[in-house]
DNA sequence: GTCTATAACATGATAGAC
DNA sequence: GTCTATCATGTTATAGAC
């Protein structure tokens, strides 16, 4: 195993147990321990447990922001902008559970410097999605709900999916693709 | 400054930091000096962090239990069954910020027993959640969006709505009423 | 009720042998 | 690349003086 992949394998396994105990519970020993090795060996792949956790959050943050890049220029209707964007928390929440998780639990122990460019993938991402939102009030295709509360409602389910997508065996990711976006845009009442 | 106003005290400031940083990161000398007394000091009114952080979580999991109770028996519609369950979390949140975002946030630190207590009153109020929402669909009240899917978007969006309600300038709590059980309920699409 | 002092241990991280 | 050994610091918690 080169050294790429065994330090993609530490950064996995911390995903997992940071999840599962959050970050400031996980220790050194821990991960070391969960690798099978001692943990002053984890120090010849990455450079400490802050780095670790910057590496997890910034890649789910960035390839977020590069989902919603790609659809905002596309001549299609908000509705579908919105679907799409959905269709892609799902995808990403079944592939990459822990990354998700442990962005939404531990982002907020990041060193001041990732928290700082963290916060601002977030929110350029919110503005971006609302965005979405207002053009497509403006051409009614949207109801007119309070903006920020459109805002915070969706992204606020779509964010925190991995924490119900645990309990998968209730529901298949194909029923989840058509009644997520009904749920979160036609609304419980006709 | 009796007895179980000084506890009170220490409980309402262990929530202000936990929120804020985490229960983990949270050390007891920390907690103390936001007191303005020695950690030692502490062991004079609760007898653990432990027991601090459960004494947060379990008190904002009862209310909203004892809350759904009163609302489950009412002869009204599901629909006003679950607007009244939505401004019980929306009161909640703007009395008991703190206390929201701890439980949310540090319930998986809570240690075995209390624990396994919160997550059975988590149960019990999503199984009460989801008998309103199947009668509703049975009677025809509401959509018949997957019901596992719509317990999951609408608690979701109640449970973190203190991380919304910081930037409570953006919007009025009169707006918060109206404007999420439409956003909740009505959906975005007409 | 609060203090000082301290026990007993866990933590992130490093140096240097192999 | 991994190990053992170690460091400096932080942790929860208690004993006993005032």
């Amino acid at each position: 195993m080169n050294k790429n992949n065994r330090r993609e394998d530490i950064v996995l396994t911390a995903a997992k147990l940071f999840r599962k105990k959050g970050y400031n519970a996980v220790s050194m020993r821990d991960l070391a321990a969960e690798m099978g090795i001692k943990a002053a060996s984890l120090y010849n792949h990455i450079s400490s447990k802050q780095e670790i956790l910057a590496s997890i959050v910034l890649s789910v943050a960035k390839d977020f922001v590069g989902h919603i890049d790609t659809v905002v220029p596309q001549p299609i209707a908000s509705i579908e902008k919105l679907t799409s964007i959905i269709h892609h928390h799902i995808e990403l929440t079944a592939e990459q559970t822990d990354f998700l998780a442990c962005m939404n639990n531990d982002w907020i122990h990041l060193d001041e410097e990732n928290k700082t460019l963290y916060l601002s993938l977030r929110k350029e991402y919110e503005a971006k999605f609302r965005e979405i939102l207002r053009v497509g009030m403006a051409k009614n295709e949207l109801k007119n709900i309070h903006i920020e509360i459109s805002v915070f409602g969706i992204l606020t389910t779509l964010r925190t999916l991995y924490v119900w997508y645990a309990k998968k065996d209730v529901v298949s990711l194909k029923t989840l693709k058509t009644d997520l976006p009904r749920l979160l845009l036609d609304g419980l009442i006709d």
